[in-house]
DNA sequence: TCTTTTATAATACGAATGTATTATATTACA
DNA sequence: TGTAATATAATACATTCGTATTATAAAAGA
């Protein structure tokens, strides 16, 4: 009998809404008024929808949360093909996928970095930041179980000539695949923050030269 | 003629409560009664050493930048012995205070996460971020600086019998310093997100762990 | 078409914010 | 001791916040 909307759509799109205020201004700046004029809604359309802002940002991570993991599922059709250097490409491609490299990726990647902290003192957030957190855990130690299982057909790439290989490097220990997974989730978050604090040209590049060179060393 | 008090001192106590406020509840919850009342005073007297809140946290940033810096600059005395397991360790040492290992540095960590953070969407803090920005990557750079050197006279930890030194391992091209600086800042950063994030005790031993092991490495 | 239910808008309200203003202590020098 | 200058407090003010309230518009079934 009444009018009828898609409820689904709509919180989705006051939700993007405040993804595109996190980013551009922080999460402090995504108020009631401010989503409301993103969207182009009333604060009482948004207060049907989300009775609390509390409601409105909980769901709003969640929808980063979501994100993140169908689009880590989806890359996650890892590459079967053991070549150490096509692994390393491959993995590669999928990893700069999280980085801020581009403008796109920087802005999800400033709001990843206004939701986490707003995580810090705010315990209604804190168990989706867990969330995201165990789901890059767990992806980046997949990684680095892919490289290794990888490196059996290595050889040294057609574009690391320049690569010297000292005999006596001793390698993170081969075993222990969760601390190669945490060094490679806590890489990830280092260069996103620091891409976001200097998102120079140069800086961005080297970042895609670090993670490349990490990766052929997991494989090695 | 009139009442004179230390002004100096009685900005860095009033910074001293924003930066408490801070890593207990947020940047955002540093608001100027707040600060008033962790220091005992009123928002007048706030007011009268700083004019307005803009100007506070831009002190108070300012006094974290210092303070690193003079964290860094007192720890800067780099060892001198060649030993690489030695420097190895001594390094270690150091880069444990940047950590949030402990209650305290876990305190500092938190204001450091809430500036950052903030300074991404505030032009005004922006500064400060790149500078401490420049400072560790300058700093982590003559980390690895150092390390490679020590590796001249290295051999296998008395403590590490359980690596396993696999000989094809291509480290990371050994004349790029800067890219071993950039990956240790990368890590260092990203290690002290993730155990804000999860401050469990495992998993700060497991970021001891990672940072020694890498810090091996870069010694090899 | 009318009615009933929902969606949206408009507005109101109390609380909290940064800052301005005013008044009161407080202290060093005459 | 009195006086001038400063520090501190008290309070006021406009704005903005989240949310509650109320009224209006819209649409599906009778």
């Amino acid at each position: 009998m009444p009018k009828i909307i898609d409820e689904q759509a709509r919180r989705a799109s006051i939700a993007e809404a405040v993804l595109a205020i996190a980013a551009r201004s922080g999460l402090e700046a995504a108020t009631v008024r401010a989503v409301a004029a993103e969207c182009g809604l009333s604060t009482g359309a948004i207060q049907h929808s989300f009775p609390t802002q509390a409601a409105l940002q909980q769901f709003a991570m969640e929808l980063i949360v979501q994100r993140v993991t169908e689009r880590i599922t989806a890359l996650d059709g890892l590459p079967e093909d053991n070549d150490g250097d096509e692994a390393t490409e491959a993995i590669a491609a999928m990893l700069f996928q999280l980085l801020p490299l581009d403008d796109e990726r920087e802005a999800e990647a400033r709001v990843w970095a206004a939701f986490s902290t707003a995580a810090l003192v705010n315990p209604a957030l804190a168990p989706y930041a867990r969330k995201m957190d165990e789901l890059l855990v767990s992806f980046c130690r997949r990684c680095a179980e892919q490289l290794a299982a990888a490196s059996s057909s290595r050889g040294i790439g057609a574009n690391s000539a320049a690569i010297a290989a000292p005999a006596s490097a001793p390698a993170i220990a081969p075993d222990d695949r969760s601390l190669q997974g945490a060094h490679l989730h806590a890489l990830l978050d280092g260069l996103t923050l620091h891409l976001l604090t200097d998102p120079a040209t140069d800086r961005r590049r080297q970042a895609e030269a670090l993670v490349r060179s990490f990766l052929r060393q997991l494989a090695a």
